[in-house]
DNA sequence: TTTTGTATGTTGCAAAAACAACGTCCTTTA
DNA sequence: TAAAGGACGTTGTTTTTGCAACATACAAAA
C-alpha cells in the first residue's frame, strides 16, 4: 500500500488535499512497523526527528522526569507521537512508548528544515511555559525564587550566572526593578540566596 | 545563486549540514525578492504558509490588534518572519511587514505536511501565549481589559459570554477575586464594559 | 586623571492589590 | 415555604508594589 493512502486516512492529515499528499509522499522517508503487546516502540532518549503515527492499536507513553517520578499518558489509534512534537527539541525522544496491544505504526522521518522549524517553535513554547511558571507566582519574591530555582536547574548546580541585567529581569518577571532589587536583598538577608551582580548561588538547605 | 547557498548563510539554518541543505533545497519552493524603503512586503491577512527570511536590510513588523492599536517590532537581517511562525495558525499572515531600508528577502514555501505540523504545534502554544499576553499587563484592570478584548476578538463581536466563574477567572489572571470584581465595577462605571454575570459587552467607542 | 554615563542598590511615599468580612441575590434542597 | 449554600459584589484594613529620587560602584571616554 502506498504511503499516501495511509496518510489520507490519518485524522491528523485529513485536511491536506489528497493530490498534495500524494505529491509530498514522494519526498518523505517513512517506515511501517508492527509491535506486539508489551513491546517498546521508542525509548526516552532515542534519536528524535521522527513522528510516529499509531495506525491501529494502543500504546502507553511513559515519561520519566528528573526527580524519578513517572508520568503516564495514553496514545490511541490515529494519534501521533510525540503529542507535543517535542522530538525536535534536542533531537531526543522525550518519553518511552510501549505497546499495550498489537499496534501498527507509521514512522515519518522529518527533513532537517522541518525539524528546525518545529524545534524553533518548540523552544519558543518552552520559554512561554517557563515564564508563565514564574508569572503565576503571587509576589515578587516568589517570582524571583521561581526564576532562580529554574536557572539553577538549568545550570545543573546551585551556582550560576544570568545574562539579563536587572531591568531586563524585572521586565521578564513583570515587576518593578527597584522593588525586585529589594526582594533580592531580602532573599539574601534571609539566607536563601547569595548574589553579586549577575552571579547567584541558591542556598540548597533553605526549605523554601 | 543556488538556494542552498543562501540557506547556508542564514543563522536559522546554520545547524543543518550543508549536504543535507543542498539535498533539501531540491524539493523546496522558494522565491527571492527585493524591496525598497517603505515597500510593504507582506500584508496582515495575506495567505500564510510562507516563511520570509530577511537576507539583508531592515523591516518593521506592524500588528494591528482588534482595538485599532498598533504593535510594532523590528525584523533584522538573518531573522525570519513571522517570528512565531504563526503563519500556519489559520493560514493567514498575522502582521504587516514593511521595509524600512532596501531589503532582500528569501521566501520559503512550506509544504502541506510541514504547515500542518507547525499549525498543530502553534495551536498548542496559543493558550500559553494568550495567557502571557494578559499576565504581562501591569494592573488588574489592564489584565481584565486584555482578557475581555481577546474574548471579544474570539467571539468576533463585542458581546460574548465566558465559561469561567469569577474565581476561575481570577486564578487565570493571577489576581485576587474581590479586587478583580472591583475592577470590573470600575470598568463598567467608566463606560468601557457592561456586564451581567458571565455576559459581557465591550464598549467599542471607549478609547482605552 | 577627571568626567561622564550606566547599572545597581536603597529609601520614602503614594497607589494598588491582597485579604477579610459582610450583604445580596439566586439556586438547591429539606 | 424555609433554610442552606454558593457566587458575586462591596467595603474597610493591611500588605505589597510601583514610583521617584537619590546613593554607590564601576567602566568608558575625554
Amino acid at each position: 500500500m502506498k504511503i499516501h493512502k495511509y496518510l489520507e486516512n490519518i485524522d491528523f492529515f485529513k485536511e491536506i488535499p489528497k493530490k498534495e499528499l500524494k505529491e509530498l509522499s514522494k519526498n518523505l522517508k517513512f517506515k511501517e512497523l508492527d509491535y506486539s503487546m508489551g513491546d517498546t516502540v521508542l525509548n526516552q532518549g532515542d534519536e528524535g526527528g521522527i513522528i510516529a503515527v499509531l495506525l491501529s492499536g494502543k500504546c502507553r507513553i511513559i515519561q520519566k522526569t528528573n526527580d524519578e517520578a513517572e508520568n503516564q499518558q495514553e496514545l490511541n489509534a490515529n494519534e501521533i507521537f510525540p503529542p507535543e512534537l517535542s522530538c525536535t527539541a534536542n533531537n531526543k525522544i522525550a518519553a518511552t512508548l510501549q505497546a499495550v496491544q498489537y499496534s501498527k505504526f507509521l514512522f515519518i522521518y522529518l527533513d532537517a528544515i522541518t525539524k528546525k522549524l518545529l524545534s524553533y517553535m518548540y523552544s519558543r513554547n518552552r520559554a512561554s511555559e517557563e515564564r508563565l511558571l514564574h508569572l503565576t507566582k503571587k509576589s515578587t519574591r516568589d517570582k524571583l525564587l521561581s526564576f532562580i530555582q529554574a536557572e539553577a536547574a538549568k545550570a545543573g548546580k546551585n551556582q550560576f550566572s544570568i545574562s539579563m541585567n536587572r531591568q531586563q529581569l524585572a521586565d521578564y518577571l513583570c515587576v518593578e526593578r527597584s522593588a525586585m532589587c529589594l526582594q533580592l536583598s531580602n532573599l539574601q538577608r534571609d539566607g536563601i540566596i547569595i548574589y553579586d551582580k549577575n552571579n547567584f548561588t541558591l542556598n540548597k538547605n533553605s526549605n523554601e
